[in-house]
DNA sequence: ATAAAAATAGGATTAGTTTCCTATTTACCT
DNA sequence: AGGTAAATAGGAAACTAATCCTATTTTTAT
């Protein structure tokens, strides 16, 4: 929850990180300009005042922070984490096709990079790592290591996911989960992408 | 930025949530039970009503509703609520130990139930399944199907995780991941826990 | 250094939200 | 089915935030 002095905080921070004055954003934001002014955060007798939430609304939308901003400027102890990331359709992930134009958003918790993605696995290729049903979060800019699990595209043998191993100079080798973990090799020119997988659900 | 209809939006459903109605809310609150009446959302003359900030802030005291969770609850159409659970010491673990007093916490964005909690793995038993460093979140208080990945501890031989198997009258089988996924079976009265895992980082 | 613009303080007025009150409807319990 | 409690609608009164206005102080530009 938020106390009267955290929002009247915020409400300077938001101006200050414009370049206006409390005074210069209120006049900004269509108010009037002594609306913030600090002599007014108190009444006569007082109470504190409480800007009205349509004052904060349009303090918001003129200066185009978003409510989370807003929050952080607020000063809340703990950044808010979640994101919405694409949920990609698995049947076109397995054809190699991973824009996110138009898809559904899933929502995480988690440091993801801005082309990380969801899909819900439909086969059981990734058995038994993953099964059919799973939700994989995995993310086209991540930094690859051995032994991380990733899905790859490859142009020659479509979608193929396992566990990285060490590179070679200008081929890409992965353990196959569902060919007992054997090791497949494709060369770099035949990959289109390769995502690390950060979670999965189970 | 948020509008009219998002606070109050927010404010129906931190009352459903809550088991309250608005009028409910408000009373809890120390408003009038009339406060945030739909009938009273709109002005007469059609000018949305905005609720008070200090208002706002009765309610998310009352209900322990941090801001960020309201933030949530106000941007979404389904509310997703971040929640901390127990992060468990793996050498507790796997000596079966799973209460959770005074555990660190890590905060998921995912349903889990109330005996939900994480832990990291610091062994190579897990794998392929899960290796050296993943994070899993288990539930004990989660229903278990066949197929599920599930920690367990017996009295006899220790911790142990895999893929559940169909279960016996009085045994339960699951495939042990470090053992080329052959079944291994437990009878029910070694089992002190066992827990569903829902998610893994990888 | 000077003038103009912006910011700030403070009082009065206006507009909007909350509270109080009453009546009606809905939900819940026996 | 009936009675009670809670929820909801709606109007009036009370309270409070925003606006308007004026004066003073501070900042900015020349």
């Amino acid at each position: 929850m938020f106390t009267h002095e955290d929002i009247w905080r915020a409400i300077d921070r938001l101006a200050e990180d414009k370049g206006f004055s409390a005074s210069g954003l209120a006049r900004q934001a269509g108010l009037d300009p002594t609306a913030f002014n600090r002599s007014k955060r108190t009444s006569p007798n007082g109470k504190p005042r409480w800007p009205s939430t349509e004052s904060l609304a349009k303090i918001l939308s003129i200066t185009s922070c978003t409510t989370e901003e807003f929050l952080l400027i607020m000063g809340q102890d703990t950044p808010l984490k979640t994101r919405k990331i694409p949920m990609l359709a698995y049947t076109a992930v397995r054809t190699g096709r991973i824009k996110a134009d138009n898809a559904d958003t899933f929502t995480i918790a988690i440091n993801a990079g801005q082309q990380a993605f969801a899909l819900t696995i439909e086969d059981e290729k990734l058995r038994p790592l993953y099964r059919m049903g799973s939700i994989l979060v995995a993310d086209t800019g991540a930094k690859i290591s051995s032994d991380d699990r990733v899905l790859l595209f490859s142009k020659k043998d479509g979608l193929k996911g396992g566990i990285m191993q060490t590179t070679q100079k200008r081929t890409v080798s992965i353990l196959l989960p569902d060919q007992d973990f054997r090791e497949m090799s494709f060369p770099e020119n035949e990959i289109e992408w390769i995502a690390r997988i950060l979670w999965a659900s189970q």
